[in-house]
DNA sequence: ATTAATTTTTAGATTAAGCTAAATTAATTT
DNA sequence: AAATTAATTTAGCTTAATCTAAAAATTAAT
C-alpha cells in the first residue's frame, strides 16, 4: 500500500516526464514538490527498491510500468474529484486544485468506480485534461485552443478554460454544447475572429478572447 | 492545524465521554482505535499540551470546550460524508464508515459548507446519528426505527428510509405526519405488527415492515 | 584538460507516531 | 492493612518523511 507521500512523487515523476519520456532529475523533482532535493533522493531510492522507478544514481528516475500504473491510478482520482467539485459542489475550476490534492489519496477502488459513474463518465476534468479510465488508457489527444486550430481544421469542443455564467449563456446561444463538432471555415485578419460551422449548422463568427476559451481536441 | 492521528484521537475521546460526561481512560481510548496504552498516553499528553483536553496522570482525560469543537467538527465531516455515500453514490448504509473515516479528515471549511449545501442540509447520517451543524450543534437523540422503539416508549417520526409514494400516501392516511407523536401501546406477537397511537388519537396498527422504514426520536 | 560551478548524493538530526518492556501507581483481595 | 493484580506511564527503540551541511559526481568554462 502506497503512503500519501509515494503517491505524490510518483504523480510528480510521471507528469514530468510525460511529454519529453525522458528521466527526471531528483531536483526537477523536489521543486515541483516544494522539498528539497535530498528528499527526493531519498524517496526514489525508496520507489526504486519496491520496483516503481528504475534509478542511477546522478542519472535521474524513470517510472516502471508498475509505477506508471499506480500514477495513473491517482492522476484519475484527482481529475475525478476535479469534475465532483466543479459539476456537483459549484467550484469555480481555479479553487480545486488543492482540495482534490487531498482527495486523490482517499483508498477505494469502489468509490471511485462510484464517482466515476456518479459523474457520467467523464473523460476530461474541468482544466480540459483527459481522465485516465480503470485500465490506465485516456484521450491521448492534445487539447488545443479552439483558437490553435487551422483553417479547415476541425475538433470536438470538450471544455472552457473559463466557465463564467455569461461565456456559458453564450455558448449555449450558439449552439456550442461540450461535445460539438466544430470546423474552421476562416480566420478574419481584422480582429482575430473564426468564421466556424457546428455540428455542420450554418456559420458562426466567434471573438478572439471566446476562441481562446474553448478548449478542443481534433 | 491538526494531524489525522489527532483528529481521530479527539473523536475518540468525545465519543467515549459523550453519554457519561465523564474522563475516559488511556486505556479505553486504546482499544478504540486499536493502538496500544502507551501510544495513547503520548497522544494525550500531546493533547493536553496544545489546549485541547486536560489531563491527569493515571486520572484519564477529558475534552476542553476547545477539544470538543474540533472533535464535532470531526464528526459532522464523517456524518455528511456517509450520507454523500448513501444518498448520492448509492453505498449501503453499512459499507460507508471506513471510506467516511478517510474523507473526514480532508481539510476544507468551504468544501464541507458546499457538501452540506449539495445533500440539503441533513440532520441524521444514515445510521440515524444527528449531524452536528457548523457551530457544533446537533440534535440530542438518535433516530431509531419504529420497530426498535420498546412498549410504552414514545417518540417523534422525523424521516422515512423509503419514502416512495405508496408509503406516503399510507402515512397521511393513519395520519401519521412528520413531527407526530407516536406511542407503541403494545406488540403483536404473531406477526410483528405495533398497536400505536398517534398525536392522542386513538390506537392503530402499523405492519412490520411500516414500522421499520419510519424513523423516530424519543 | 584542469579548474570552477552546479547538481546530486550521503551522513547525521529532527519530528510524529507507533511499539515493547520495565517501572510506577491504583485497585482488589485476602 | 499488606499483598497481589491490574492499569497506566515512562524509557528507549523503530519507521517514515523531512531537513541541513558536507562530500562526491557531473557539467561548464577558461
Amino acid at each position: 500500500m502506497l503512503t500519501h507521500s509515494e503517491e505524490n512523487y510518483l504523480k510528480t515523476i510521471h507528469h514530468l516526464s510525460e511529454e519529453t519520456n525522458k528521466s527526471v532529475s531528483t531536483n526537477a523533482i523536489a521543486d515541483k514538490l516544494s522539498t528539497k532535493a535530498a528528499s527526493a533522493t531519498d524517496m526514489v531510492q525508496k520507489l526504486a527498491a519496491k520496483g516503481f522507478a528504475s534509478y542511477y544514481k546522478y542519472k535521474g528516475v524513470r517510472l516502471t510500468d508498475k509505477g506508471t500504473k499506480e500514477a495513473l491510478k491517482v492522476v484519475r482520482k484527482h481529475r475525478l474529484w476535479e469534475v465532483f467539485l466543479v459539476k456537483k459542489l459549484n467550484f469555480k475550476w481555479d479553487e480545486v486544485h488543492e482540495i482534490a490534492e487531498q482527495l486523490e489519496h482517499i483508498k477505494s477502488p469502489m468509490l471511485i468506480e462510484r464517482l466515476d459513474e456518479h459523474l457520467g463518465f467523464p473523460k476530461f476534468d474541468p482544466h480540459g485534461d483527459p481522465i485516465p479510465n480503470r485500465e490506465g488508457i485516456m484521450a491521448a489527444t492534445k487539447q488545443l485552443l479552439l483558437s490553435e486550430l487551422a483553417i479547415g481544421n476541425s475538433g470536438i469542443i470538450t471544455a472552457v478554460k473559463d466557465g463564467n455564467t455569461a461565456f456559458l449563456q453564450y455558448l449555449e446561444k450558439i449552439g456550442a454544447f461540450i461535445g460539438a463538432e466544430l470546423q474552421v471555415l476562416d480566420k478574419v485578419e481584422f480582429d482575430d475572429s473564426l468564421e466556424v460551422s457546428i455540428n455542420g449548422k450554418p456559420a458562426q463568427f466567434i471573438s478572439k478572447e471566446a476562441s481562446q476559451n474553448i478548449l478542443i481536441t481534433e
